[in-house]
DNA sequence: TAAGTTATCATGTCATAACAAGTTCTGACC
DNA sequence: GGTCAGAACTTGTTATGACATGATAACTTA
C-alpha cells in the first residue's frame, strides 16, 4: 500500500504526526537541504500513501516551526537555518553564544545569602526577608568584560549551586541537566541606564557608559518563579537577538 | 443562505479569515467571555453557512492567537486574557499598548524617499541606491515623548502608507488589515546607546541620556524582508516584555 | 525576435463525508 | 441510591473531490 514503511496507518499517533517527524528528520540530517525544493504535496500523498490534507497538515506544522515556507504557486522549500533560529527562546548567554564560536567564561564576584527584599520576594514568590541567594558575576567573551548578572535564586536551591563550575557552566544548563527542572517561559524586562562606578569597573567602561539592563523572571513548567536576574550589558555589545513570531492582537 | 450577512462567500478575502476576524470580534468586544464556551464547531458550520473544515481553519488560526483553546471532547473556549499573552509577539508598539489602556499617538516627523544606504539595502534585499521611503515618527504615551521610530520600506509599498493616518494607526496593522500582507517572524537587536542632540531634542530627554535601540527587521510569512525600523526608546520607560517560551536544540 | 496566450503544475481554499476518541448526561438495572 | 452501559454531544483525524490562484515554461502570434 504505501511506499513509507515507516508510516503505520494503525497507530495511536496520528498520521500527520509520524510524517511531520519522518519531514523533519530528513530535513535535519541533509535529506532535504537548505533551499532545496520539498517533493510536491500530490508526490508526498503517493509517497506516504495519504490524502492531502494529511499532508498539508504535517507541512503547516513544519511551516510553523519554520523548517519549511512555502510560495504560492511554485513549492515547498527547506529554510535556510538562520542564526536566530534558536533564539526567541530562553536561554542563558552562555548557551546562546557558545556553538556560536565564542569563548565565555564567568567570573564569580560573590555568592551570599541575603533577606530577600521587596521585589526579590515578590518575584520569586517567597516571604519578604526569607533568605535567598545573590550570586554576582561577570561573563567575559573572549576576555572581554560583557556583562554582570545578578542571579536571585531560592536558598534550597543557592545551597547546591555555588558548589558547581559556575565559571564555565550556564546556570540554566545545570538547572536543567542537573537539577531536573524544566524551564519553561520567563518575562524579560529591558531598558536602558547609565552606568555607575561599580559597573563602569566590573564592565571596563567608564561611567555614565549606556548599559542594557534586562530583568529576567524564569518560570518552571509548572508556572513557579525559580530564577530572578538582572543583566547588565554593555550597551556597545551586540546583546539579545530574538526571532519572534506574529500573533495577532 | 448564510444567517451571517457579514461573510461573503464571492469575495477575494478567505471565508476562514471572515470567519476569524467576526469572532476574534466578539472576543474582544465581549460578546464571548473569558471562559465561555464558544458556540462548537457544528453550530458555527450553521451560523456562518460554511463547512466545517472551514470553521477549524478559522478556530485554528484564533488557537495559534492564544485567543481560544481548545478541549478534546467538551468545546472550545475563550482564554483568559494574560498580561503578557500578548507580548514576545511581533507586534508594534500602538498595538502592544493600545488594549492596555493607554493612548498612543504619533507625531510624523518626515517622510521622504531616499536611496537605500548599505544597512538598509542588505536588510530589505533591495540594491544600493534603490529607492526607500524613510518615514520617522515620534511616539507619544500620554503626552509624554516615548519613543523615535525610524522605519524603512520599499517604495512602492511607502507610497501607499505615507497616504495613511500613520498618527493613530499602526503600520503594522495597515499593512496586514488593509493590504493583505502576511506578516511572519522578526529578527530584533537590541542595544544601549546614549541620546545625541536630535535624539534629546524628539524625546525630550538631556542629550547623553540612557537610549535603547531596537533594530526590527520584519518578515512576511513568506520569508521576504517587508520593514526595517529603528526603534529608540526613552531608557527609562519600561520598555519591552517578552514572554518567551524555550525551545529545545 | 518580442509579446502575448495557453498549458501545466504548484499551493490555497472549501465542501462533503466518515470514523475515532474524549466528555457528559441519562436511564436502566441491581 | 449507586453503578454501569450507552446515547448524545464534543473535538480530532483522514479521505475524496473540486475549483481558485499564483508561477512558469512552452507555444503561438504579430
Amino acid at each position: 500500500m504505501q511506499s513509507e514503511k515507516n508510516i503505520l496507518h494503525f497507530s495511536p499517533v496520528p498520521l500527520y504526526t509520524q510524517i511531520k517527524e519522518v519531514l523533519r528528520n530528513r530535513i535535519l540530517n541533509g535529506t532535504y537541504q537548505c533551499h532545496d525544493q520539498m517533493p510536491s504535496e500530490s508526490e508526498l500523498t503517493k509517497i506516504f500513501g495519504v490524502s492531502r490534507i494529511t499532508v498539508r497538515q504535517a507541512l503547516d506544522h513544519l511551516q510553523k516551526e519554520g523548517l519549511i515556507f512555502k510560495i504560492h504557486g511554485k513549492g515547498t522549500y527547506v529554510s535556510k537555518p538562520k542564526v536566530f533560529q534558536n533564539l526567541g527562546k530562553l536561554q542563558g548567554f552562555g548557551e546562546a553564544m557558545s556553538g556560536m564560536g565564542y569563548e565565555i567564561v564567568s567570573e564569580l564576584i560573590d555568592q551570599k545569602v541575603i533577606p530577600a527584599d521587596k521585589t526579590v520576594s515578590l518575584k520569586l514568590n517567597v516571604n519578604k526577608d526569607e533568605l535567598v541567594y545573590e550570586i554576582r558575576r561577570v561573563r567575559y567573551l573572549n576576555r572581554s568584560p560583557l556583562s554582570l548578572d545578578v542571579t536571585y535564586i531560592p536558598k534550597a536551591i543557592g545551597e547546591r549551586l555555588v558548589k558547581e563550575d559556575l565559571a564555565h557552566r550556564d546556570i540554566f544548563l545545570i538547572l536543567e541537566n542537573d537539577y531536573g527542572y524544566s524551564l519553561g517561559q520567563a518575562d524579560l524586562q529591558i531598558e536602558s541606564i547609565l552606568a555607575d562606578d561599580v559597573l563602569a569597573e566590573l564592565l571596563h567602561v567608564d561611567a555614565g557608559a549606556p548599559i542594557l539592563r534586562i530583568e529576567r523572571l524564569t518560570f518552571t513548567t509548572n508556572n513557579q518563579p525559580l530564577d530572578f536576574e538582572y543583566l547588565y550589558y554593555r550597551g556597545d555589545a551586540i546583546q539579545y537577538r530574538l526571532r519572534i513570531e506574529r500573533g495577532p492582537i
